[in-house]
DNA sequence: CGTTTGACTGGCC
DNA sequence: TGGCCAGCCAAAC
């Protein structure tokens, strides 16, 4: 098993991710046996080609993590857009939108 | 080829 | 409750 073969498999887990709900990087990280920066960096590297829901991936703190970017503002718009309630704290409650790793690991 | 940098996370104070 | 440190691994320089 490549590390470099993490990348597919990542885009694979992202992709699972309901409609509605959202996923964080350790999630993900876990279920690749891999550490989140790759997640993060996986989409980091990734482009709009590979029609990755990427909007649906947050950090642990249920929070869009900053790019440097109006990106953190249109990953919020988007999910808004799918139904996901922010909190006044501007976190997202996992124990609404939280995807289940087992949902992720099953077709 | 070695150093630095991230779309991260958990632990500590 | 919020800021800082170390571990993580691939890409950039």
């Amino acid at each position: 098993m490549k590390t470099t073969d993490l990348r597919p498999k990542a885009y694979a887990l992202i992709r699972r991710i309901p409609y509605g709900k959202v996923a964080t990087y350790g999630q993900i990280a876990y279920l690749l046996g891999c550490s989140p920066r790759l997640i993060g960096h996986f989409l980091a590297t990734a482009t709009e080609n590979d029609e990755l829901p990427w909007q649906r991936v947050v950090n642990t703190h249920g929070k869009i993590s900053e790019r440097g970017g109006e990106g953190e503002v249109l990953q919020r718009f988007l999910l808004q857009q799918e139904g996901v309630i922010f909190n006044a704290r501007d976190k997202i409650d996992f124990n609404t939108y939280g995807s289940e790793p087992t949902s992720l690991k099953a077709g």
